[in-house]
DNA sequence: GTCTATAATGGGATAGAC
DNA sequence: GTCTATCCCATTATAGAC
């Protein structure tokens, strides 16, 4: 039997290799993701990670040669992926409530189905960005004040009714992270093991209403809305 | 000079040593919350702790024989600061505007002079409650309730307009919340060092808005609200 | 209660054979 | 690229003198 291997060809293998290698890393990162989320940045050993994607920890840091290096590919991935999904969504000349529902639907989207990377994204945020702030000025920052200032827009053409678009952003934000990263508690009061299709369903309908009835106020009358 | 110590009375030594033991391990635990909120469980090594704290790290185990008693002492008192200053809001025949008010200003309020200790227990949520679920189970979940009938209450008065409760509390939570949790990329976007008295009330304002333009729709009419 | 010393473990990283 | 073996360091935790 071995013989038939002989006269193999190895002119594609260095192109089979290189893409074998690429589609390694990602799934590598893949897991790396869930450790992560689950355990933070030191309580996550390598030897895990290497467990979880099915290869020995010297193996692994054959791919990865650090573990910072490792996590910094996870993160880079979990914002590669946000991006895609978040980009251009307030592009166009859409109705603003059409937008901002959308909006909130793909951010629920990413919550239900990435919340490792919503989560590991959020624990380093906490513990004050120390190893990725210079990422987020760069690629986050600046798209975020992109929307804002399509916000702002829409309030000066008289589109949405006045409001601080920094901190409404902020809280769609918050309120659609959340469904991520506070899942566990969530569950616990909803008496679940888990969140439910329908509980991602249920949120958005709060969302959306609590987002439009915001822009949708006509003018602060009254001397009520404080 | 050490003449005078020798008629040293011993009889309150033994009270006094219990109030300097319990005063001492709450500022340990003060000191703990910070470095648990920056570096998390595994990252935080009890030798900081202890040095930021003013002990040697042998001393530290005196009080706290492991790391892990010491971090869950820290959440307890995470808790306790916490129940203390949410506990009750939701009582008495209040106007609901006003309950929901108050209830927004006090979770701000503790986001911005506690945010170490959201912080920990936000993360301690994100992977998973592991160490904590059932404390939040025992101590959080039932005020959660509790808060959430109140809401289902004021709806079936027709005091508020029908909104699901549950999520229209997670709203909240997640809006006032974020503002300590992710005050370090909020920073970022407003390009400042940190979050200023100014950015909570202009938070404060938004929020506020959002929940009462929100309990304010007097009817799911129209076919708009999805 | 506080100190010195030390055990014991785990994990990141490197070297080198195949 | 994958394996075995190993180094080195940080860290938790304990033992025991004072």
């Amino acid at each position: 039997m071995p013989t038939a291997k002989l006269n193999a060809e190895p002119a594609p293998k260095i192109k089979r290799r290189v893409l074998n290698r690429d589609k390694l890393e990602a799934e590598i990162a893949a897991e790396a993701v869930r450790v992560f989320a689950e355990c933070g940045y030191e309580g996550t050993s390598i030897a895990t990670v290497a467990e979880n994607a099915g290869l020995s920890k010297q193996n692994l840091m054959y791919y990865f040669p650090t573990k910072q290096a490792l996590y910094q590919r996870v993160l880079d991935d979990v914002l590669d992926e946000w991006l895609d999904r978040m980009e251009n969504l307030a592009a166009g000349d859409q109705e603003p409530r059409e937008v901002l529902r959308t909006y909130v639907q793909a951010k629920l989207k990413f919550s239900r189905e990435q919340p490792w990377a919503s989560r590991v994204y959020a624990m380093e945020v906490i513990s004050g960005a120390q190893l990725y702030g210079a990422q987020i000025q760069n690629r986050v920052v600046p798209l975020v004040r992109k929307d804002i200032e399509v916000f702002e827009k829409w309030i000066s053409d008289g589109r949405i009714a006045p409001i601080n678009a920094t901190h409404l952003l902020f809280a769609i934000w918050a309120m659609t992270q959340s469904y991520a990263d506070f899942s566990a508690q969530m569950a616990l009061v909803l008496n679940r093991k888990q969140l439910t299709k329908k509980d991602f369903d249920d949120a958005e309908k709060v969302i959306v209403d609590m987002v439009l009835a915001a822009i949708s106020v006509p003018q602060p009358v009254c001397g009520d809305a404080r």
